[in-house]
DNA sequence: ACTCGCCTATCTATCACTAGATAGGCGTCA
DNA sequence: TGACGCCTATCTAGTGATAGATAGGCGAGT
């Protein structure tokens, strides 16, 4: 009946889950090849090697969250309102068997990856500072965010304070540090001059 | 003549080196080994395991970090301005050959490490927080700090952001984003209400 | 309809190498 | 003479990667 999940698209998912808990020097085709079920041999028939699979999980990760951050664009929400929705994207990743971010892990173990890999963690990151940019600008022309900000500036604040409290609500097993970080952000893109 | 540097701490530095830029288990005792001209035995020698080396990085980072910050404390300078030589601190760490936070490392590593490191990093944590925090408070009791900032909630902040941004400012190569952002919120404890 | 050729997906078995760890020895210096 | 500091030699367990085999499917040509 249902659950078609191809075996290499448990590989994905499970590769996805290992980088982020444990990043890329955490795991082997071991452990992948027996969370799946099959042998280790037959990964390296999907992914010649352990860089192609990463940049195709790194990949397929990009895509998923632009789509999952342009949803959140569609409803006719405050900028502030969307930039909470945004923080919430992270909380519940944390609070999905204590995730990080892919690309965060994974900027972390930039001195163990090939070019490939980097090269798409960044994309990833440049992404989501255009992203934010954008919905701070818009909030701004809005009026519904101060016109002192700098979208560009912010949004690299903004990331950057969220990446860290993951990784700081993951060692101090405090998800809600996430939400605290965030709503003081965008408390202070509103407070009254 | 100079440089009595033991072989015992060639290897603590050399291993706070590597768990910095590479992460818990992006070296081994034999690129320890190499590094400083012994065998790899004669690291299990000073540490039985892995585990009690790092612990011991850590608990030395640990101290030399609240050294480094109670320093600031001494001069009488505003709260801002502490604050400003706080994130500097992490700017250096990045230029000093690309390290991060030791325990931002050891943080993505959790679940590969046993609970002695983990004690410490969470630990170095507490510490952190405490001491911006009372930082924040002083800069509040004496005015330069806005009253409505919450010292142990900017604590988290500042130092998430921080972390974020040292973490990122290394994938982009950008150490400039770490005053980036250390100064937007600087400013935003002190804009008027 | 049959079969030939090729593909897909997986296996077993093994490679060379590296991991952390351990036992025991040997020289130096107090 | 005994502890310290470091060595050689070795172990067990794992690493990513590769070779070669196999079972089954699919499509084209006769």
């Amino acid at each position: 009946m249902t659950s078609k999940a191809t075996t290499q698209d448990q590989i994905l998912d499970l590769a996805q889950q290992y980088i982020q808990q444990r990043g890329y020097n955490g795991f082997s085709f071991r452990d992948l090849a027996n969370g799946v079920g099959v042998k280790s041999s037959s990964i390296h028939y999907y992914y010649a090697s352990k860089t192609d699979l990463v940049v195709a999980v790194t990949g397929r990760y990009r895509k998923g969250f632009s789509a999952a951050t342009d949803q959140l664009k569609v409803n006719n929400l405050t900028a502030a309102d969307v930039l909470k929705a945004y923080a919430q994207i992270f909380k519940s990743t944390l609070e999905d068997n204590k995730r990080i971010c892919l690309c965060a892990m994974l900027a972390s173990d930039f001195d163990s990856v090939e070019a490939a890999v980097t090269d798409e963690v960044k994309a990833f990151f440049a992404d989501q500072y255009k992203w934010l940019a954008s919905i701070i600008a818009s909030g701004i022309s809005h009026g519904t965010i101060r016109g002192d900000i700098v979208p560009d500036e912010f949004a690299v604040l903004y990331f950057s304070a969220l990446e860290g409290a993951m990784m700081l609500a993951k060692a101090n097993d405090n998800p809600a540090d996430i939400e605290l970080v965030a709503n003081q952000m965008i408390t202070m893109t509103q407070r009254a001059a």
